[in-house]
DNA sequence: TTAGGGTTAG
């Protein structure tokens, strides 16, 4: 069955919204389950109209909404957290359709990362009373945005208070709030915290790999032992992934000697089977260290071996040998992978391409680029950004925006990065108009949720005043104050 | 989303 909004991939908004219109005025029967394209279409209308057209135009009673295709479309609008925002309120007034807890979080999500903290608690406070949570993933994300906006403190103590929300708290949520501040280096502050609590968490294996894997993180491997050595003492056994976060931790560290040994100590011992993360760890250790024949020969020790690889294990191999051999080698093993039946990722491409790109083969990056939608692998933002990177380092700005084009008529909104390196880009060269470029690029993230540094501020600001251009500067302004309270 | 391996470039 042809989806009823298959119609909607038309580029110019006024048909768009007549096809829409259409499409779903025919709709009587109950659709299947939300297509890729039926999200990305949707999405594409939501951003293009402003909410008040958005609730006379969407006709919402007669779309089959589905949690499926509602997530879909907020991570679609993922970096255009104010659309996406709008378009989960709008939905929530829907007169049958209720939201999800997994939509929620992910709305909740939105709003944390736009530091919009008071939508935050209003999300959980809706979700509460609707009885769908706020649930321990609820609270891993809100921490973790916290802690992630530089509140370390206040994550602490919404962790501590996930029971006054009616979320219960056990090992599994204490666990993952340890591994948030790790993640995000504050391992001191989860070690004093596992002291505190672990008693009353029962804390397992799994926590002290968490905080061994945070010293790790910070290249303190000594740590990491000595929270291994407690471990033990305390009567838990080291599993295969506790001994794979040490050996990551060696060569993280650049303590390729010490990996390596670690790595014939645990073939040495039999009881401790290794698998494809262990190769692969070492395969890319070796690979990050410049010894491409010690990765070469690990990679095909194991295959020897009959252990598998990952499309994981062929990103690192390929990655290294983009960045210390030789991007044609890269390819070759590209090549041999697609032979043996692998299908790559974008991560695979987003490697490939990023190598071409590093040599100055942009041509050819371009034709990757293709490529993924051929293999219909969507390009991320991060294939985009790779490319529009390059294309500036080049001097090649005419071509980056082009690229940037492609991403704001397609199905990838650009994020931070992006505008970041495109506004710095406009600096380099000194043409007239750039700065306009510059100032519309700046006011069009300051719209879509982005936080811009002071300093790009002050830069196109001091440009429009020094040509005269007032008007405009005044413009830049008024962005700055949307640009919240806690601003810096 | 209870832990371990793979994405930019600096």
């Amino acid at each position: 069955m042809l989806s009823p909004l298959h119609k909607l991939h038309i580029r110019n908004p006024t048909s768009l919204v007549c096809s829409v219109k259409l499409s779903f005025y025919n709709l009587t029967t109950i659709t299947p389950p939300a297509a890729d394209d039926d999200a990305s279409s949707l999405s594409f209308l939501i951003l293009k109209l402003d909410p008040q057209a958005l609730t006379h135009n969407l006709e919402f009673n007669s779309v089959y909404w589905t949690p499926d295709l509602v997530n879909k479309i907020l991570k679609h609008l993922w970096n255009h957290g104010p659309k996406a925002i709008q378009f989960f309120n709008l939905l929530e007034r829907h007169p049958t359709y209720t939201h999800s807890a997994a939509s929620f979080d992910h709305a909740i999500d939105i709003a944390a990362r736009l530091r919009n903290y008071k939508t935050v608690w209003a999300l959980v406070a809706r979700m509460r009373k609707r009885r769908v949570g706020p649930n321990p993933k609820t609270f891993a994300i809100i921490t973790e945005r916290y802690v992630s906006a530089g509140k370390p403190d206040k994550a602490v103590r919404v962790f501590l208070s996930m029971q006054e929300y009616g979320c219960q708290q056990d090992l599994n949520s204490f666990n993952t709030f340890l591994d948030v501040l790790c993640k995000s280096r504050r391992v001191e502050m989860a070690y004093n915290l596992f002291k505190v609590l672990k008693r009353r968490f029962r804390a397992d294996t799994i926590s002290y790999n968490i905080i061994a894997n945070g010293f790790c993180l910070l290249k303190r491997t000594p740590r990491a032992l000595e929270v291994l050595r407690e471990m033990v003492e305390s009567g838990l056994e080291p599993t295969l992934k506790t001994y794979n976060v040490i050996l990551n931790g060696y060569f993280k560290a650049g303590q390729v000697k010490e990996g390596w040994q670690f790595f014939l100590e645990m073939k040495r011992r039999r009881r401790c089977e290794m698998d494809v993360v262990t190769y692969t760890t070492v395969v890319h250790g070796f690979g990050v260290a410049g010894e491409i024949q010690k990765a070469r020969q690990v990679f095909d020790e194991m295959i020897g071996l009959g252990i598998l690889p990952s499309v994981a294990t062929y990103n690192a191999y390929i990655q290294v040998l983009c960045k210390k051999d030789n991007v044609e080698n890269a390819i070759l093993v590209f090549e041999e992978m697609l032979k043996k039946g692998y299908t790559p990722n974008a991560t695979t491409y987003n490697v490939v391409i990023r190598g071409l790109c590093h040599v100055g083969k942009m041509d050819r990056a371009m034709e990757y680029l293709d490529k993924m939608k051929d293999d219909e692998c969507d390009p991320n933002v991060q294939t985009y950004n790779v490319i529009i990177r390059y294309y500036c380092d080049e001097g090649e700005i005419d071509k980056s925006l082009k690229v940037f084009d492609r991403m704001g008529n397609g199905e990838c909104l650009p994020n931070l990065d992006t505008y970041n390196v495109l506004i710095s880009a406009m600096f380099g060269r000194k043409r007239s108009g750039d700065l306009m470029v510059a100032g519309k690029l700046l006011i069009e993230m300051v719209d879509r949720g982005f936080i811009p540094r002071k300093f790009t501020f002050n830069r196109i600001l001091n440009g429009l005043l020094l040509t005269g251009n007032q008007d405009f500067a005044k413009e830049i302004l008024t962005a700055q104050g949307r640009c919240g309270s806690d601003y810096c």
